[in-house]
DNA sequence: CCCTTATCTGTATTGAGTATAAATATTGAT
DNA sequence: ATCAATATTTATACTCAATACAGATAAGGG
């Protein structure tokens, strides 16, 4: 996947990064994100406090390190996308995509298990999935204006891009209850679609009419 | 609207809240919610510090005080409903109504011009204000499926609520900067309104079928 | 081998939030 | 009015995340 970097600078600070997320979730995983504290990461990562801090601003960071790739991605289907399909579909397409061929995003729950569960235990992890989420529907809302030509704050494109991330969040959410409750990968990544489905014929229909459908 | 309370007990309780509500409205207005300290707000309640969290357990609830009303008011609409209505469009309806009868939600940039402002300048206020969001979501789809005779995690019911609370805020924000850009509250309401209607719409067309509809 | 720069680290401080226990005020009963 | 039970306020002490700052260490480029 990635090349190993040519200087030793960059090597030493990426081994650094990865002794402390692994460290971080290892500990998370053992005792939930509230119970640990930087401290802890830090002795178990046997690196100082402020290191910590260096590679991951917040405690949070060491929990959720995926974010910019997703952002990312998103943005690129949007703007390498068929001007014949409409966005919404687009993105449809684009979910159907990726649970048929890498099935990340259910593979995820299997690899760690206590994923979600970590997350519900805290308050702190909860603000910020939810703040991601408002984020990604922010990178949505301005890849759908740009590409209908609209105002970054068009009403309309704030309005898609919300139902859209609403949708996928409980898209995901269900998924990941159902492989909870009876382990069987094929039923979530259907409810999954499903969920998706249905919310984008929603979506579709709100925005009749507009370049967002 | 409220009875004055029997005992002296209750009513100095209820003076010191007040008191400390009005303290900390003053200072976050003046001075942003994050540059106030909760002893800065002790101190011009005249008021010891420890009382501060025992009226509001977090800084946050000094700011936003109103949760439960609401809360209760949306239960109350989904349960008194004319069964003949959907609870979408019930829901609708009654947005309308508070738009037309009360004008709070408009109003109340009117009463407090920096609110908006306040909680966009700080990460901790938007935080509370999406997980405030979640919560009302949480009542809403508790509702619907309460009215359906569904499980309270079914997930039709989880998708229709978080389709309408993103509606809701979109509407909520739009409409909003509507306002700040020129004042014109009628304007604010159109906008409002029409999105809340639109998004409607689509969460009409998502539950198609469904008891939700 | 020096110079510059990136990375790591310790110390100190701020500020929210919790625990605890003591002081004070209020109520209700005798 | 007095007394016991209870609610409220308050001070003290603590935990922990996060920031500011400054010094130490290590690496790269001549």
């Amino acid at each position: 996947m990635s090349i190993v970097p040519i200087d030793r600078r960059t090597r030493k600070r990426l081994a650094t990064r990865q002794a402390i997320s692994d460290a971080a979730a290892r500990l998370f995983d053992a005792h939930g994100f509230d119970r640990v504290t930087v401290d802890e990461i830090a002795e178990a990562a046997d690196v100082g406090r402020m290191t910590v801090f260096n590679h991951f601003p917040r405690k949070e960071d060491m929990f959720f390190d995926l974010d910019d790739a997703a952002r990312e991605q998103v943005r690129a289907v949007l703007r390498q996308s068929d001007p014949e399909i409409g966005p919404i579909e687009t993105l449809r397409l684009f979910a159907h995509q990726v649970v048929a061929e890498q099935r990340d995003y259910v593979r995820f729950f299997d690899a760690s298990p206590r994923f979600m569960q970590t997350i519900a235990e805290s308050e702190t992890l909860k603000a910020r999935a939810r703040a991601i989420r408002d984020e990604l529907a922010a990178v949505v809302q301005e890849g759908l204006a740009e590409r209908a030509g609209q105002d970054r704050s068009d009403a309309d494109a704030q309005l898609a891009a919300n139902l859209l991330l609403a949708t996928w969040g409980v898209a995901f959410v269900q998924a990941y209850q159902t492989f909870e409750r009876n382990r069987d990968e094929a039923e979530a990544q259907r409810i999954l679609l499903a969920l998706i489905d249905q919310g984008s014929i929603g979506i579709k229909a709100a925005m009749a009419g507009s370049p967002y459908a």
